[in-house]
DNA sequence: TGTACATCAGTGAACGCGCGTTCACTGATGTAC
DNA sequence: TGTACATCAGTGAACGCGCGTTCACTGATGTAC
């Protein structure tokens, strides 16, 4: 699979990748709505029309570099997740891990980032080759939160709090789909703090935070904590006071909740 | 102030504002980028160089519209914290409805909604002039955390889960910037929920829901819910159930807390 | 009320620019016999 | 090993397009006396 055919082929696969490089390069300096094939192409001393040897038009290069920035940043919250377990993290400082992966990422590739999560590209329509490597992060996630689960360390939200049926329908089919094991309500909840996830990191790339945030780092990591208790993770005890006893604990008190 | 001064400045009000409408109008359909003074001058019949007499350049438009955006979703915030609370709802109830009003903006609006909390525009950037106007959602939730706390029904995170040393300060120089009377830590929640809420309106208009969640209006309302929970609103208690005497009763049960 | 002048909205032509995409072509690399 | 042909990367010119902005101008509206 990895073996190369000639020099034909491996002078393509590099040419291919130097024009993702270099669209990358101007993704990160103009953003997407000024990516030009023709500036690719006079940046990397070709002739404009012979990038279509390589890309059938504009929309095939962005999807190329949508689906790119989706594997990136997906594979940076996966290490970070493999990381965090292979140190013997528990699925909280799991969790912590894989959402600063995401922020960090964010944070070292705006562009990509604001090509991902930010407004739609006027004028394209993402084909279902990036369904996959969009859902890379959330899975992740997922996974987080199923190894929780198998440790008994993630109780669901408690009665008064339970999503409303339709919710929970949602999630039982998803859950089918994935072929994953986790309450539904849980994975109701996973789904909200992975989209309030990335309502943090979008406020900050996108400046809504100048003015307001100035100690990001620590604002993130402690809002991503208590993100996690809501999608169920056991906050730790504070036994020298009686909201120590909190959420985790009343979840733990309530075996019969799963 | 609303005086008509003559048949000029009548005349001045009405074609501004018919540039606005038609900009907002090709923002709609096509997106912030491809928004063009020469279109907007074609379909109102005038020339192009005749919007120069309005807006001094492209970027004085999208400001603009910038502006009116803003101001339109932080209104209907406004709004629906005003009506909420002129009928009789509690403060949970005030919040779930600025929450809906934004949310119902948003899909009402979703290229104004992408122009204002999407990627930036490239090549812009926002002056001064737009920063009261995008404050006005936040100070609309801040406005209702208030009143809730003046009522005695919100309650600081626990102990074991409040914001680290310098989220702290951050909150306290806010509160101290915007001269509102509200516990620092609750703030600190509060400003995470802001950019959640967000999180959660961006994932549906930018098209992450798809395939991942359905039933979206009962999704995102119990979903804010629980942010307003983790901001310190006391959650409805369930008599029957220990978990039902959770966060909120803990909060009532440590009143040395704030 | 009437006249002279100032203000200002809108015109039309022009400048200089960059874009995506097509097409007939050249010449180098690879393949089959 | 050598030859004939097929494949394919890259060229260069062209098409047709729309863009933001400037500038000298016309003619209508408003203002001062």
């Amino acid at each position: 699979m990895n073996v190369i055919r000639g020099a034909r082929e491996r002078a393509r696969r590099e040419v291919t990748q130097a024009i993702k490089d270099e669209a990358r390069r101007q993704l990160a300096a103009e953003g997407a709505a000024r990516l030009s094939l023709r500036s690719v192409a006079r940046e990397l001393g070709m002739v404009s029309s012979a990038l279509y040897r390589y890309f059938a038009n504009r929309d095939e290069l962005l999807t190329a570099l949508i689906v790119d920035a989706y594997d990136a940043v997906g594979e940076a919250a996966e290490r970070a997740v493999a990381a965090a377990t292979e140190t013997g993290a528990d699925p909280l400082g799991a969790w912590q891990a894989a959402c600063r992966a995401v922020r960090d990422w964010a944070l070292a590739h705006p562009h990509e980032y604001a090509l991902i999560y930010g407004s739609p590209v006027p004028g394209y329509t993402a084909p279902p080759e990036t369904v996959v490597p969009a859902s890379r992060v959330g899975l992740a996630l997922i996974g987080v939160a199923e190894r929780a689960h198998a440790a008994g360390e993630l109780a669901p939200p408690p009665e008064s709090q339970l999503p409303p049926p339709d919710v929970r329908d949602d999630a039982w089919r998803l859950l089918q789909q994935l072929d994953r094991d986790l309450p539904p309500t849980v994975l109701a909840e996973l789904v909200a703090s992975w989209a309030q996830l990335f309502g943090l990191v979008s406020f900050e790339i996108f400046g809504q935070f100048n003015r307001v945030v100035d100690a990001r780092a620590e604002f993130f990591d402690h809002a991503v904590l208590r993100l996690a208790y809501q999608a169920g993770f056991h906050a730790p005890a504070a036994p020298d006071t009686p909201e120590g006893a909190e959420a985790g604990e009343a979840g733990r008190a309530a075996p019969a909740a799963d």
